[in-house]
DNA sequence: CGACCATCGTTTGTGTACGAACAATTCAGG
DNA sequence: CCTGAATTGTTCGTACACAAACGATGGTCG
């Protein structure tokens, strides 16, 4: 199945956007998306305090500090992380000191995950900052138009 | 500047978040914005006719159909993209013959960008798609819903 | 004119992202 | 029990994303 868009009017192709007739980037959910995303890694890098941790590392952290102890695939799926993204992102936090790997005696594929004394520390003194990074993320709507984007955001997550 | 967050009492954490004192992944912004965005290249992806196609290079096709010509760094500004990634994007679309570089005779340090034959066609054929992706990734939406969100995000992408 | 600084494009290095293929292991059904 | 399907973690290849440093060019100002 190709591209039958050439035989449509341009009056149907305008029917289908919101008010001019031609694709306009800046209008489109897929770039704004990417330029929030964008910023927020931008206010995360400059909020977090510790240079070498990145969002997922963060993230991944925090769930593990969650739920205790958990499969790398497990983790990979509570954080939406893809197991090989989540291969690279463990290894990284295994050199740190921040999380330990062994196996787990149930179940020889799998290798449980937890938080490190390091680790722990680590999240005890970062949550206020996750809390900060949100908070600025957030920062040009008012408190109601933030409970709005954050429901709707969420119904585009799923 | 380190954290202070240890002098401070769980009540006054718990005052700066939504509804439990603890951090919930689920609920930051950040977290969303990346699902949101892995959601819609997923669609970009399975809606989009030309499987090599990625988004970026369909944002950076699509613009320069809008300015017609400019310099690299020029549309990297334009699509929000660092220098450094706009040179492998523009790399891969010589590769494929959908945009052509000359350098510009007014300034040496200058290499002007045009769409090709191919590329005004891709352009074409593939403005559709780009219509239906948006359409899709706010299908969870309803229309007066779409407006208020994308409203809202714009603000987030600034 | 010449020193200075900004801009342009490039390269390098690190870190996501994900499809695809793989070996090892577990599990379900016959 | 035993064969086949599913799961777990790993590796490879490609494509963003951005900091940092670089040579080349362009503009400005003394």
């Amino acid at each position: 199945m190709g591209w039958r868009a050439a035989d449509r009017t341009e009056q149907t192709l305008n029917a289908q956007n919101d008010d001019a007739g031609e694709y306009l980037l800046e209008n489109q959910v897929g770039h704004l998306l990417r330029r929030a995303h964008q910023r927020h890694t931008a206010i995360f890098q400059a909020t977090i305090g510790d240079q070498q941790l990145t969002p997922l590392q963060f993230a991944a952290l925090m769930k593990l500090a969650d739920v205790g102890e958990a499969s790398q695939n497990h983790l990979g799926r509570l954080t939406a992380m893809d197991a090989a993204t989540m291969q690279g992102v463990i290894k990284r936090l295994i050199a740190r000191d921040l999380i330990a790997r062994r196996p787990d005696p149930d179940d020889r594929r799998r290798l449980l995950l937890t938080l490190t004394e390091a680790g722990v520390a680590l999240v005890g003194v970062a949550t206020a900052c996750g809390h900060q990074i949100s908070d600025e993320t957030l920062d040009p709507l008012s408190p109601a138009e933030r409970e709005t984007f954050l429901k709707l955001l969420s119904r585009l997550s799923g």
